[in-house]
DNA sequence: GCGACAG
DNA sequence: ATCTTGTCGC
């Protein structure tokens, strides 16, 4: 019978083995082209912490009408702690279990954190799509990896391994984020999405964020 | 070895 | 992410 290596059950082994996992995630995330058909329903999901504790907060922002359609919390014991490029131990489940309370009456998932944009090519926004079956965008306040190279006016493509895997949007007076495909969606769908949201941080994210922290405030009522 | 490192 | 006061500006 063969015998294991210690690394197997170390922190390092398990590392290296969820590193596997995301680089077969990554293979099958990213459609080429387009693949979303109407984008209405835009959901975004956040997490906050005190302590150990985390507050996840999900919502649905109908595009069309403009305003917040449906919300929905998590509250628990962070299981991971937060390692570099491996953010999803630490949030993954508690933005599912926040999303998944939502039902599905929504087209797209935007998470806080990069998709495509990660030294596997598949950080959080990708991972959680994956988990749940459906289209994700990664939307990031920093860089992880990659360079940026101007594509357009307010526009730049972040290059990584001499491929595009997301852009940087901003410009004179205006705070830059990062985008990158996450789960099932095209950088067709990215161009469109970003357009939607007129090339500003989108909405939907604003307020997840806000409803995170109205959660760790216990302003959030049950039911 | 050194520095960098989503949230 | 979180710990934190005041402060500059619309």
């Amino acid at each position: 019978m063969r015998r294991y290596s210690s690394s197997t059950y170390s922190l390092e082994g398990f590392l290296k083995l969820l590193s596997k996992v995301q680089e077969a995630v990554a293979r099958i995330a990213y459609p080429p082209g387009e693949s979303l058909a109407d984008i209405k329903n835009v959901a975004a999901v956040d997490v906050a912490y005190r302590d150990e504790t985390y507050f996840s907060a999900a919502v649905i922002y109908d595009c069309i009408r403009e305003n917040l359609a449906e919300k929905a919390y998590e509250t628990g014991v962070a299981e991971f702690p937060y390692i570099p490029s491996y953010l999803l131990l630490r949030e993954v489940l508690p933005m599912m279990a926040a999303v998944q309370r939502l039902g599905s009456g929504w087209d797209l998932l935007l998470v806080d954190g990069h998709g495509r944009a990660h030294p596997r090519m598949c950080g959080l926004a990708t991972f959680l799509g994956f988990m749940l079956g459906r289209p994700t965008l990664g939307v990031a306040k920093k860089l992880l990896v990659g360079e940026r190279r101007e594509y357009l006016q307010g526009l730049d493509e972040i290059i990584y391994r001499g491929e595009r895997v997301g852009f940087a949007v901003g410009g004179p007076g205006v705070k830059t984020f990062y985008v990158s495909q996450g789960y099932g969606v095209g950088y067709g769908d990215l161009i469109k999405i970003l357009n939607i949201f007129k090339m500003r941080y989108p909405e939907p994210l604003k307020i997840a964020h806000a409803e995170t922290v109205r959660l760790r405030r216990g302003l959030v009522q049950k039911g």
